[in-house]
DNA sequence: CGTGGTAACGACAATGATTGTCAAAAACGC
DNA sequence: GCGTTTTTGACAATCATTGTCGTTACCACG
């Protein structure tokens, strides 16, 4: 019962998601990524890959992304803290850093006493492709 | 087929809905409001009180949340465009504007080019009250 | 004031993503 | 190798939300 280890163990599941995930570019459901698991052979349970996906989450490997429609929206991105600037209409997405933003949002909520500060924001717009 | 008319009927059932909110401080689920308005003796449908919530929201005379939980909130809020600072804990909310980010993230989006540009933004955090 | 067209209502069923369950399989330390 | 413990995965359960469609009530017009 030693209390050191992560005892996260190294699964192929787990392997095959992550891996995919590098691979792709946009963002992607859960029931998308498990489809094409199954179509590259992987065998893997759609209960799996909606745990592996919140784990990776959780540890912050990937991003999450909660558009209106609902479903949750998976993707690997670049490691620091940034937002989305998202395509209504194609669904392109472009990575956005804000700073000020950050700094902002932690000033505002420790004028009203708040610790433990987390935000979330999404863009949405209409892309130069879409827009014509 | 003249398509001038709205065509909004003034019902019974949407005005008790706004009403409540009028009447309501923090932010409710759709199936709590329908809950309170059985309450108060108002005859209203569950499927009614989705479809008012979600024209209110459209016309933008309400505000909707939606936090980790999967559950959309509703509140009536107070006209222009604000955020919101939600305690983890008891859920207390804070109004707050942020003239600078919405300039920011206009900037951005049209730096790459995107329209029709909108964006969602919500700060977590633990309340003084909740922090003890 | 009556009437007709049409939007709104509402009970119920359907949807669909996500989560819980639990026996069986796999991974890791020794 | 071996035992322990996590992980897996098929299936069922959950639950907010949306669709359906006959009925109701609003509103404009005569």
């Amino acid at each position: 019962m030693s209390e050191s280890g992560a005892a996260v163990r190294n699964t192929r599941q787990r392997s095959a998601v992550s891996a995919l995930l590098g691979e792709m570019e946009g963002f992607h459901s859960a029931q998308d990524l498990h489809a094409m698991l199954r179509q590259r052979g992987e065998r893997v349970g759609l209960t799996t890959v909606y745990r592996t996906l919140q784990g990776l989450a959780d540890a912050g490997e990937i991003d999450v992304m909660r558009p209106p429609g609902g479903e949750h929206l998976y993707r690997r991105c670049s490691e620091g803290h940034h937002h989305h600037l998202v395509c209504r209409a194609c669904g392109r997405t472009v990575e956005v850093a804000g700073p000020a933003v950050e700094s902002w949002a932690d000033r505002v909520a420790a004028q009203h006493g708040y610790a433990d500060v987390s935000h979330t924001l999404e863009i949405f717009g209409t892309c130069p492709a879409c827009v014509r």
